[in-house]
DNA sequence: TTAACTGTTGGATATCTGTCCAACAGTCTC
DNA sequence: GAGACTGTTGGACAGATATCCAACAGTTAA
């Protein structure tokens, strides 16, 4: 029951700080995720899917945790999985042009092609 | 003599990372410096004139060195001043938006009137 | 030349952070 | 229920960092 899932916690869209935000991207496996989760809801966190094989999963969990306490994903629990989205609408109505100008600045980072939302 | 001062070390156009550049700005202090910066060229590193009267000089110039090593900044030493400046063209021309995007979300930040290149 | 001024550098220190590991909780499958 | 699976939490630890202070170098002024 209840197959939805439970949000885990996360900040107000008042309360996204910009330089919380912007320390969050300062690291280069987070700015990676946040680039993956820009292009889907992103519904496997194992190093390996994400392209992070040499990370434990611990360390990837804790990524997420900044990402997500910082303001800029959505996280639904839903069984034993983590179903992952970027906050684009709140980020957009709060920091507008933002997203966009980091996404197109995190272009050709890496091969992110591999990494959209599989099926 | 060569009253035109010298260049600090600065990275070059194409050396400028973009996660470097945002852990940059993931600091409060180094994020107010960043918007006082893209007002107009500083004249003037000392604490009270940048509205950071709180902190050492030895750690506003420690800022000033990371903003500059991550390629948001340029400085002109002359005499005993330093000449600081937005290195907005550069910036723009890697990142397009970015800057835009990050100033506008700083807006509001603090009072930054204050702040504008004096005379 | 002596003194004041601006900013840098190195040392010290407390805090933060990225990483791994082990243990755990909840979930799914057999 | 037993075991496998996914992800979280706490501990440990090395490295980074923000801050201050003292000492210094170069510059300007008296």
């Amino acid at each position: 029951m209840d197959n939805d899932g439970e949000w885990l916690p996360q900040p107000d869209v008042a309360d996204i700080q910009l330089a919380k935000v912007l320390h969050a991207l300062g690291d280069p496996v987070r700015l990676r995720l946040f680039a993956i989760y820009a292009t889907g809801e992103q519904y496997d966190c194992s190093s390996e899917r994400l392209g992070l094989g040499h990370l434990h999963k611990s360390t990837v969990s804790h990524h997420m945790r900044v990402l997500r306490e910082a303001g800029l994903t959505s996280t639904r629990a839903v069984g034993r999985n983590r179903y992952v989205r970027l906050r684009r609408a709140d980020l957009d109505a709060r920091f507008p042009g933002l997203v966009k100008a980091l996404l197109t600045a995190a272009e050709g980072l890496d091969d992110l092609d591999d990494l959209k939302p599989a099926d």
